[in-house]
DNA sequence: CTGGCGAGCCAGTCGACGCTAGAGCGTCG
């Protein structure tokens, strides 16, 4: 039998917590249920592995219980336990939790009061008012039901990308062991990648259809057999799914696969435009206008040669543009893989991750990984054991050490903060500006209003120290709707701040979907694809975001971490730069000023502050937020800058900067540049100049000592070394 | 059900919000 995987296998147990829940059970025995599916989904081996090497009752948290149950999940997709207490509660009771706002502990209850099983009875009894004559319910509860029973249906059936290619590509392998079959590929919505799937479609190629058709109709994820055919066929599976099974001759196997691989639009589109070439386009292979076969098809491509056509990737296939696209040679070049340095989004256990710092950084460096982030949680998710400043800090000094002994990979210190309910930040914004990335993401109060949650992630993203929105609509495809956002506003925000918004590919998440990557695309906003992995065997789930980015039309130069690390660093230093380095509007601050020093706020005016005795300056931050003050031993000149205002439009209005080629430090930037080696400081700085446009005489001077172009000596300079 | 403490029992992740009821329970992250 193929082999059942933790994350199936934590499916089953948290089946059973919540079955085990509505029957009223031991609330431990709930809960030890749910961690057991929760641990054995983190596991970094298959459970089957551990359990061969009796390491799985290692575990703490999983006891010989849990191992019993395992073992029965792995030879029959369930356990004694599961059996008797579907038996008991009924598939409806089970079905009810899936509306928003109820629970195990509810929907007993409405049993229990009411007798109710299923959702059509739920529904007709709080439109009755039957709900509110129950103790502790009343009109707001049932409105709410209701409310949620209309979301639940419009999402019903659909199933998360990962689970369907997971089972899909399961039966693809069993179906691939059989002699007869000559070819089999996954079509449908899942091949073009779409986020939620409703049914899988598979196709296979053979001249002895039978023997195909009976092996899948026997298959161990098939529950029950709705259409028995030899060369049509289909199945609804234990995940009460359906899968349609089509067999037909290799000749023509393009062209079913392009058929059966849609989208219908796409396909409409597509025969039209062949009617106007004079042909006709089917799943046999094309035909003349009088039905004679001209090709069946081999392959796809052949089906678009013949409409005078390259071939179109399946995830562009929606009818939004693609085709007239490819007719003028104008597809965008998508992203791809092998395109990604790096990964900016992840966890370790110091929150709720299953791997330390060096097992995540290990895996990354298998994987050719230029770069990651660690992103851990911080303190508002309480129950990820998120990280307060002092918990961060010290984590930013180990990751930041271990950096320095490899040599292959980037090892960022990072953070995923929490947006509070007013778009306050978590975490200080003096520490959030030291880290060398800062994911924003909302994880609570995720019932606002429409206006409110909008201001709120803005507000995050005019912060200044973030540089990406993590999962930025909260949806669930095929279990919850995004929140309230109007996303225009925050796309005009992220690019105005040069925020970054994030692609989660957790395989629960693909937040941002297809259509708002495009959006990104349009609008000009940076977009990251990330893994958001809580274990180091996460770290290669690329292809979730991947997915929704192809679908979204977008190229390796619209994806932040498809470029090089320099050019991230220097997007950051530029946003801190330009928002003034939040470590100074920490208010009210004490800043030592030398004397003669004179100070400039806003306006490049004089006197912020209040010169003491000792020559300190009670610095208001709240109304100068953008004076910047040098430490008395840094300055050696009464030199002052202050920032111009917050919108920065005109650089250095009122503000005095130094901007002349200081002799002794081009000296030694001569000095560094003729070793070939560039130093990390170095690095950053001819990074900072190339990228984001800083100001930087000296070093413009040195490098045009070098070569007729000092930009391109620079990049020479990065890229060579 | 699991793990800890001590050899059979006991306690079990945090915190906020909404709803209904006027403090508490259930849900959601």
């Amino acid at each position: 039998m193929a082999r059942l995987e933790n994350s199936e296998i934590a499916r089953l147990f948290g089946e059973m917590a919540d079955l085990l829940q509505i029957d009223g059970g031991d609330r431990h025995r709930v809960a030890a249920f749910r961690r057991a599916g929760r641990i054995i989904e983190g596991l970094p081996r298959p459970a089957e592995e551990l359990l061969a090497r009796a390491e799985l009752d290692k575990i703490r948290g999983i006891g010989s219980g849990t191992v019993q149950r395992v073992k029965q999940m792995l030879r029959r997709h369930s356990c004694d336990e599961l059996d008797k207490l579907r038996r008991k509660v009924g598939p409806g009771l089970r079905e009810m939790l899936a509306i928003k706002g109820l629970g195990p502990t509810t929907v007993r209850n409405i049993h229990n009061h009411l007798g109710i099983e299923s959702i059509d009875a739920l529904e007709y009894a709080a439109k009755v008012g039957a709900i509110e004559t129950m103790p502790r319910m009343g009109p707001g509860m049932a409105h709410k039901i209701l409310a949620g029973i209309e979301a639940y249906r419009k999402r019903r059936g659909k199933i998360a990308l990962s689970e369907a290619q997971r089972v899909g590509r399961r039966i693809v392998r069993a179906l691939a062991e059989l002699p007869e079959v000559a070819r089999v590929e996954l079509a449908g919505s899942v091949r073009r990648g779409k986020a939620a799937i409703g049914d899988l479609d598979l196709l296979v190629a053979s001249s002895d259809p039978g023997p195909v058709s009976s092996r899948f109709q026997t298959l161990a994820d098939v529950e029950e057999v709705l259409v028995r055919g030899d060369t049509r066929c289909s199945v609804r599976l234990h995940n009460q799914q359906q899968a349609d099974l089509r067999v037909l001759p290799a000749p023509s196997f393009g062209a079913g696969l392009h058929y059966f691989t849609g989208s219908k639009l796409h396909n409409v589109e597509l025969r039209k435009r062949a009617g106007r070439m004079g042909v006709k386009v089917s799943d046999k292979g094309v035909f003349s206008r009088d039905e004679v076969l001209i090709d069946p098809c081999p392959e796809e491509a052949d089906v678009f040669r013949h409409l005078g056509l390259p071939w179109i990737p399946p995830e562009l296939r929606e009818n939004q543009g693609e085709i007239e696209a490819a007719e003028r040679g104008r597809l965008p070049k998508l992203i791809e893989a092998g395109d990604l340095l790096g990964d900016l989004h992840m966890h370790t256990r110091d929150s709720d991750g299953s791997g330390s710092v060096g097992e995540m950084a290990a895996r990354a460096r298998e994987l050719g990984h230029r770069y990651i982030a660690i992103t851990d949680h911080s303190k508002a998710l309480g129950i990820a054991n998120g990280l307060d400043e002092r918990r961060l800090a010290a984590q930013m000094q180990r990751v930041r050490k271990l950096d320095g002994e490899l040599d292959d990979l980037r090892l960022l210190s990072g953070v995923e903060v929490d947006i509070l309910a007013d778009g306050e930040l978590d975490l200080d914004p003096a520490l959030l500006a030291q880290l060398d990335w800062v994911v924003a993401s909302v994880h609570k109060w995720t019932n606002q209003d429409e206006a409110t949650m909008t201001r709120r992630v803005i507000r995050a993203i005019e912060s200044g120290v973030v540089d990406a929105i993590g999962h930025p609509t909260g949806r669930r495809p095929g279990k919850r709707d995004p929140y309230p956002l109007e996303l225009e506003a925050v796309l005009v925000a992220a690019r105005d701040h040069d925020v970054a918004l994030e692609c989660n590919g957790g395989p629960n998440r693909m937040d941002l979907g297809d259509v708002d990557c495009r959006r990104c695309r349009e609008r000009g906003v940076a977009v990251v694809l990330d893994t958001d992995a809580h274990a180091p065997r996460h770290l290669g789930r690329h292809e979730f975001a991947l997915a929704m980015a192809r679908r979204g039309w977008l190229e390796r130069q619209h994806v932040l971490n498809a470029q090089p690390w320099e050019v991230l660093a220097a997007r950051r230093a530029r946003r801190l730069r330009d928002h003034g380095d939040p470590a100074w509007r920490v208010a009210p601050t004490i800043v030592q000023v030398p004397v003669g020093f004179e100070l400039a706020d806003d306006e490049g005016e004089g006197e912020v502050g209040e010169v003491g005795e000792g020559g300190e300056v009670l610095v208001d931050a709240e109304d100068h937020a953008w004076v910047d003050v040098e430490p008395l031993e840094a300055v050696a000149a009464p030199v002052v800058t202050s920032k111009p205002d917050a919108e920065g439009e005109g650089e250095d209005s009122g503000a005095v900067e130094v901007a002349e080629v200081d002799a002794s430090e081009l000296e030694q930037l001569r000095r560094g540049l003729a070793a070939g080696v560039l130093d990390d400081a170095l690095r950053e700085r001819l990074s900072y100049w190339l990228m984001a446009g800083a100001e930087d005489p000296t070093l413009e001077q040195a490098l045009s000592e070098r070569g007729p172009n000092p930009l391109q000596v620079g990049f020479d300079l990065l890229s060579g070394s």
